[in-house]
DNA sequence: CGCCTAATGCACCGTATAGTTACTTACACA
DNA sequence: TGTGTAAGTAACTATACGGTGCATTAGGCG
């Protein structure tokens, strides 16, 4: 029996064969994973084609070369992990509840989103050539960095927070406790010999990283 | 007429044409560099050869592969780590002391020695494979980790020190705090909008991290 | 329907790369 | 002083890689 095979007219739900939208975000998709997986040098672009299930010529068609495709990758994931940030709205958390918030959030995602951390270590390996001129990039941390900054002056004002500690020094501190233990969990499972990743393991080691920033934060 | 040509017979002070540990060394350095500096699969066995002043036959020939060159690289630069490290002296000195001593180490032995870090990143990038069945490794982590240990325990006994503290999570955030600063100071520039290697970036981060440090494990 | 543009596919290129083959040369030691 | 062995060299290979030229086709629009 004869159904429409292909209505024009009819609404968004139709199945179409050529979505130039689709097969970005299919490439986008499958270059995060190779990225994060090989590091910018070691990823290879057919491998991307291929997981993306799209032809190698689309791939420079819309992102013009690897350094391109990586750079857009790059700056989405930014996108991304200030998006959900800005969603745990801590300004109408207690002071010291919110800051044990930011900890565990910035925790969940990097397990949540390993590729994050590579990625953002190949940018570095590479001297941050791909996002050095991105005002996006510039526009949304001056957000972030200004969202701990009023943070922690109300923890001051609400006298739980000690006095002149610096909202990027902050920032970085959490990132740090967090990220190293991510990015060093292969030669920190050898050198400590213990898994890193292990329900128990990562248990403590959360625990561990709110005390370390409640201790250098909140007074007492 | 035939002049004397060559005369091996002379003494220790003669040049030597030929000397493999020589050269093996150099390998070795010119490796550490370029691994540094584009990563385990961006790096070019060429530019190592070239760069050593060696053929790269006798680079094959040492060291069996790109890959057993890493590992040689690698495994020297923990050990030199830890070898620094022990020239402390921490068990000779007040806890707190030590304990800042440790951090200060720390931080100055990334400066000094960039290429650790990077170094470590592409180890992590393949999963710690070229280090995962290192004895070496393994005994002289051991020896570091008990040194922690001892420190913390002589703290408690002195009443200076919190009890409880976990030597392994101390070393992580030690570590965590120094290292991301550094492998993440490019990205770190463009996102906080300074310059991180600046002398006065440096030096609040160092104050900074030491607090952090100290809040954590000192009582009061 | 038929046209035009954008999406897609295929086959190819030049080069750079890790690794090797086959050779020469210095020197320690007898 | 002669010789075996290890140090060192240069030219080469096979292939994998990022990137491209050009033909083909789908589908929105008039």
């Amino acid at each position: 029996m004869p159904l429409e095979k292909s209505r024009p007219s009819s609404s968004s739900t139709k199945k179409r064969v050529r979505d130039a939208e689709a097969t970005k975000l299919r490439i986008l998709e499958a270059a995060k994973k190779e990225f994060a997986k090989n590091g910018l040098e070691g990823a290879r672009v057919d491998a991307i084609a291929l997981d993306a299930n799209a032809n190698k010529r689309m791939l420079y068609h819309y992102f013009k070369s690897k350094d391109g495709l990586f750079r857009t990758v790059l700056e989405r994931e930014y996108l991304n992990i200030r998006a959900e940030e800005t969603k745990l709205d801590l300004e109408n958390l207690p002071p010291r509840t919110a800051l044990e918030t930011l900890v565990r959030f910035t925790w969940e995602y990097y397990i949540a989103n390993p590729e994050f951390i590579t990625l953002v270590n190949s940018e570095n390996l590479c001297k941050a050539a791909h996002i050095k001129n991105s005002p996006t990039l510039k526009t949304i941390s001056q957000k972030f960095v200004r969202r701990i900054q009023s943070l922690l002056d109300r923890g001051v004002r609400e006298n739980v927070f000690r006095e002149g500690i610096d909202a990027a020094q902050l920032n970085i501190t959490i990132a740090s406790i967090n990220y190293y233990y991510f990015t060093n969990r292969f030669t920190g499972s050898v050198i400590f010999e213990r898994d890193f990743t292990a329900p128990e393991a990562l248990k403590e080691r959360i625990t561990f990283n709110i005390e370390t920033i409640c201790r250098l934060v909140c007074k007492n």
